[in-house]
DNA sequence: CATTGTGCAA
DNA sequence: CACCTTGCACAATG
């Protein structure tokens, strides 16, 4: 039996023999008042005349409903009710800057505005003072915080939409394709959506909503994905299913017959490699070898383009029937099982089959063609499922793990693991939790749940090594059973099963590897990892990265990530490369529980000198001047100074963060405060740390975009952004990040503050709105405060007077980026050899040189640069070169 | 083993 | 409405 502390354990196991139903998934989990009338007359739904297909234009109608914008936003100033105001009020002050501006509140946030004229003819319920959502036509849905019911409402809208913004009293969820299949994902059918949505609904739910749900959840779980000895299989109990799904030419494509190789063939190194021959490996081989041949038999048949196999797979199609030896995987069984049993559903689909015995058919897909098969078939809108049953996969050995006994894991961690192994088996999709929630414990614990070979991918070196450490600090796994994989360590893998940590541009590396790097790469591709940890899963739709889904083959796929954005559109295809979202924390309860500390945001506005606002103005002036001018706007940093000290004086540990290095350098070196970044030696990093986490003297420090990521910093709770990068939402979160480490002097007030300088009249105002998105939508509110340049004592600044501010602009204006310096050592020393003898190579020259580059004669020097072959064809500067 | 170059991500 | 620098990981070099 299990140990009582492993109380998530516990609940998976109970999960099961309650028949697979999830644990704290059904209905009975959003309990509301039983003398609440059920309004909702299940009419009878006529699956057999909409397809899934019809929940895409259902989406567009949706969409299209919002309207215009203009009209609608000043037509609804007098919404109906009090609440509606009180939304819109919530939802102005989460922007920043109100006052002047109404045209600000752009893309999803306008929404609400325009929705208030779409329901002005809804009625409202019996009890719907009690009741706690609003469900509106185009599937949006807000929440009112305060409701009693609050919790159950919550929990089940996590479950079935996508959080939009969760501001402190009303909070908004849309329905989506997405949302909606991880929710059937997690084992809460239609029936049910449709019924409780309805009884936590003020009004009824409008028939588009209905509809909507309907459709899009129709055509969910009928098809699933499946390894099998490392290949990838399209399987569903449907035949109708699969031959939909082969009318699509990017799944007719990837198809591959079960003998055949696929054509980017490993190096032919089949000498006993595969190590799956554990325990069942005779059964298992024997399995494989029957399978081979009656696929063979299948692919032959396809190839001639004649008899189907099966008599369900007519219709010109050839269908690989799954082979018998296939179906001994109780997996099998359980999917016929729900099927058989999934009563609500007389589905269309099923039409041809007989009932009780649903046998499973199944084609072969390219491993490289899986990305975009699973992509086509979302598209499709069958998404493929991707479950794994761990506990009867007797092919892959076992790996030997469990949490130690004094391992705790809190609430929401088991909550969201509850979502991933809700049915006894574990699927696959993500997990977010913010910055210091534990993450890593929670991937720890789903590892050790599924005890089977388990790769984990990072960004960095040092949080491979942080991820072994805390596998170790958590969980029993023996020294051989882990190993890391990066360009300094190279350890080596258990045979048998392991986990194993590496990052992902180690397996994404496109270049020459080393021959110790290639064996290890090797291996991993040839096994069939049972778990595949993402860390920092944001980061996998990026063109390289997301090549370790194809590369590496694992049942399992669990992305963990505090910042599910980016600033191009790849987030969303997510939903095909890993799964569903399947949890996402909300900060302020984490907040209130006293997980996270209670961060006090603020944006300080700091006025333009005149002499820097008007070389700001000057045209012709690049972009990049621009943005050093308004970094480097004295009043900016005479707040930045102002507030240092004041913290200094309350015995605050303050970060100052400045993605731009040169206005860095000069903050920190006039504030005579440490500072790290990219060129800083690991050696000097950690001394520099050290010194700022034990001296109670040194309570400041500048960190460049290395404190983005990868550096940890438990003590400090003040940061003061002085430069970002751009509009970035994930960099303005994940510096958040840095100081949400629960502090001891708990007292119910602020116990974190979190700055940003920003210069008015500039871009860096636009920038600043943009980036505090993401926060803004988690419930953080920025307080705006003008005065803080002014409230400082000019006496006492290190830049008191005009004299030293022009000094400064001056060195502003001659800054020079990293890539010009080199391309000047470069000119430098190529001038050197001109000259001829090294000797000359002496200190004159290269000083003329260099104060004759400095001094600003840019357009000749770059002329005379033009005349010779370029030296290199760095991109960057070829733009610039031209440009001048 | 410290530095350099390349490529990538944001 | 895009902005383009900075940091990192990896392998190869002297």
């Amino acid at each position: 039996m299990i140990g009582r502390c492993h109380d998530f354990r516990f609940c998976v196991f109970h999960g099961r023999h309650r028949g697979g139903g999830g644990f704290d998934e059904d209905e009975d989990a959003y309990l509301v008042p039983s003398d609440w009338e059920d309004d909702d007359d299940d009419e009878d739904w006529n699956a057999g005349g909409t397809s899934g297909r019809r929940a895409r234009d259902l989406q567009k109608n949706l969409t299209a409903s919002r309207g215009a914008k203009g009209a609608a936003a000043s037509s609804s100033g007098k919404g109906k009710t009090a609440s509606k105001q009180q939304q819109k009020q919530q939802q102005r002050a989460g922007a920043a800057n109100t006052d002047d501006d109404d045209d600000d509140d752009e893309d999803g946030n306008d929404s609400m505005l325009m929705n208030l004229k779409d329901c002005r003819d809804m009625q409202l319920k019996p009890q719907h003072t009690d009741r706690p959502i609003w469900v509106l036509p185009d599937g949006h849905i807000y929440l009112e915080a305060s409701s009693p019911y609050y919790h159950q409402a919550y929990d089940f809208l996590v479950a079935i939409a996508e959080p939009v913004s969760r501001p402190e009293f009303v909070h908004e969820y849309k329905l989506t394709p997405y949302s909606l299949y991880a929710a059937v994902a997690v084992s809460i059918d239609t029936d049910s959506i449709v019924k409780v949505l309805n009884r936590l609904s003020k009004t009824p739910v409008p028939d588009s909503v209905e509809t909507f749900i309907r459709a899009c959840t129709v055509s969910y779980g009928k098809a699933k994905l499946v390894l099998k000895h490392n290949k990838h299989y399209i399987e569903s109990p449907f035949p109708e299913v699969l031959r939909e799904l082969l009318k699509n030419p990017t799944v007719s494509q990837a198809r591959l017959g079960e003998e055949e190789e696929e054509e980017v063939a490993p190096p032919p190194k089949t000498g006993g490699t595969n190590k799956t021959a554990a325990a069942g490996g005779a059964a298992a081989s024997g399995a494989g070898s029957a399978a081979t041949a009656a696929a063979a038999a299948a692919g032959g048949a396809r190839g001639g383009g004649g008899g189907a196999r099966g008599g369900a797979a007519g219709d010109g199609f050839t269908l690989t029937d799954a082979p018998q030896e296939m179906d001994v995987n109780l997996e099998y069984k359980e999917l016929a099982r729900e099927g058989d049993g999934d009563d609500a559903d007389p589905d269309v689909m099923m039409g041809t089959q007989p009932g009780g015995a649903l046998k499973n058919v199944a084609f072969r897909v390219k491993n490289s063609e899986v990305e975009h098969v699973k992509k086509a078939a979302n598209d499709m809108e069958y998404p493929l499922m991707e479950e794994y049953d761990f506990r009867n996969d007797t092919l892959n050995p076992p790996l030997k793990i469990d949490l130690k006994a004094n391992t705790r894991i809190r609430a929401y961690q088991e909550k969201s693991l509850s979502k991933m192994f809700g049915n006894g088996r574990a699927r696959s999709g993500i997990i977010v939790l913010p910055c210091g929630a534990g993450k890593t414990l929670t991937g720890v614990t789903a590892a050790s749940t599924i005890k089977k070979s388990c790769l984990v991918l990072c960004t960095s070196g040092v949080s491979v090594l942080q991820w072994k450490y805390q596998f170790q600090l958590w969980t029993d796994i023996a020294e051989k059973d882990i190993s890391c994989f990066t360009s300094d360590i190279k350890e080596a893998i258990n045979e048998e099963a392991g986990v194993l940590i590496t990052t992902y541009s180690m397996i994404s590396f496109a270049g020459q590897r080393s021959e110790i790097a290639k064996k290890i790469i090797d291996t991993i591709t040839k096994r069939e990892w049972g778990f595949m940890l993402l860390d920092e899963v944001h980061v996998v739709p990026a063109r390289m990265f997301r090549k370790v889904l194809s590369v590496c083959n694992a049942h399992c796929k669990l992305g963990l990530t505090a910042t599910l954005v980016r600033e191009d559109d790849l987030i969303s295809d997510l939903n095909f490369l890993i799964g569903p979202k399947l949890y996402e924390a909300n900060w302020m309860d984490l907040t209130q529980s006293g997980y996270l500390a209670n961060v006090q945001c603020v944006e300080a506005w700091c006025p333009m000198t005149a002499e820097f606002y008007s070389e700001y103005l000057k045209p012709g002036v690049t972009a990049r001047q621009k943005q050093l001018l308004y970094i480097m706007n004295p009043n900016k940093f005479r707040t930045c100074e102002y507030l240092v000290r004041t913290h200094m004086e309350r015995n605050d540990k303050v970060i100052i963060f400045g993605d731009n290095v040169f206005s860095l350098k000069k903050f920190a070196t006039i504030l005579q405060i440490p500072f790290i970044y990219g060129a800083t030696p690991e050696s000097e990093r950690s001394r520099i740390l050290g010194t700022f986490r034990v001296n109670p003297l040194v309570n400041c420090i500048g960190l460049s975009k290395v404190g983005d990521t990868s550096i940890d910093i438990p003590e400090a709770n003040v940061i003061i952004q002085i430069s970002s990068h751009f509009g970035s939402r994930r960099q303005e979160a994940q510096r958040l990040g840095r100081i949400l480490r629960p502090k001891s002097n708990v007292d119910g007030g602020f116990n974190a503050f979190f700055y940003t300088l920003v210069s008015t009249d500039t871009s860096e105002m636009y920038y600043s709105s943009k980036r505090q998105q993401y926060l803004v939508d988690q419930g953080y509110t920025f307080k705006v405060v003008t005065d803080l340049a002014n409230a400082s004592d000019r006496s006492q600044s290190k830049l008191p007077d005009r004299k030293s501010e022009l000094r400064v602009l001056q060195e502003t204006l001659m800054a020079k980026t990293d890539q010009e310096e080199k391309d000047e050592k470069k000119m430098l020393d190529r001038d050197m050899d001109d000259i001829g003898e090294g000797s000359a190579r002496g200190t004159v020259m290269r000083r003329k040189g260099n104060l004759g580059a400095l001094s600003g004669a840019d357009g000749s020097r770059y002329m005379e640069y033009d005349s010779r072959p370029p030296p290199k064809k760095h991109p960057l500067f070829k733009s610039r070169y031209v440009k001048m």
